[in-house]
DNA sequence: TTGTTAGATGAGAATGATTATAATCCAAGA
DNA sequence: TCTTGGATTATAATCATTCTCATCTAACAA
């Protein structure tokens, strides 16, 4: 079984990237627990271990992980990043109040008729979805 | 048949809202096409009737409308407000590479079995979904 | 019609997340 | 070990949006 280090250090190389301490320690910083992580809490925590990281630097590895594959984004335009670890399909759900955003499993697409109506040419191969309603506490407050 | 104002002091006036002459105007340069617009947009265009009005404002009013349901705005995480005038419940298709966004007709959504994944409590009244992809010309790049 | 006032507007400053810049640094192949 | 192109850091810049507050006006009452 390889260490974790080095499963990151031949997914760096796949993707012709060179494996610094810094993206090891972000990578790790994401993939360790399920879960949504916005660029300031990876870096506050990244920050324990590697004090002189940047947030800059946090930044622009996430981003290039996402364009990479090696993480995802958990809305693709949302006003603030939020990236995630776990590359399964799956979809989001989003409090139209508060934004919050939680996974949802489930099989509630019908893609045929989803690429029926969708425009010529655009691109579905694995739709992604985010269905927007309250949560619990926002509809409670209401 | 109601002038378009009349039409809009009814519904100011159903909101408690002051029926002033910018909020008409800026009302009026959403609901008059069909189509996303957003608050730079919808600035230009209202500058050309009144000048003076200020881009604040116009945000200011967007916010407002959206909140009292007189407008909706077409993605409720999204980075850049975009607001429509179109009310009718439909769904919007999102171009994950240039953010692009258009209407998406169509009854893909199995309600059943969306509700029955979504955790307790969860408000799905009348949920709108947005469907992630590429558009034609960013897949034509790639 | 006029007076009163709560709410609305306008101009510009402030905010906050993100990206750009440029000097320094280091991973990786020779 | 040496070289070099890519990576990192600190900070400035950006940009959409919101805030502030002095001024103004729509709406109701007299």
């Amino acid at each position: 079984m390889q260490s974790s280090h080095e499963q990151f250090r031949e997914l760096a190389w796949k993707c012709g990237l060179a494996a610094t301490h810094q993206r090891q320690v972000i990578y790790e910083a994401v993939v360790a627990m399920p879960g949504h992580y916005s660029p300031e809490s990876i870096f506050a925590e990244v920050r324990r271990r590697t004090p002189s990281i940047s947030l800059a630097t946090v930044y622009k590895n996430l981003r290039l992980f996402v364009a990479h594959g090696l993480l995802r984004e958990v809305s693709p335009h949302a006003s603030t990043l939020l990236v995630e670890g776990n590359l399964e399909p799956h979809h989001h759900l989003v409090c139209t109040r508060c934004k919050a955003v939680q996974d949802i499993e489930g099989d509630f697409i019908n893609y045929k008729k989803l690429s029926r109506h969708a425009p010529r040419g655009f691109d579905l191969t694995q739709p992604l979805v985010e269905v927007f309603g309250l949560c619990r506490r926002c509809s409670a407050k209401k």
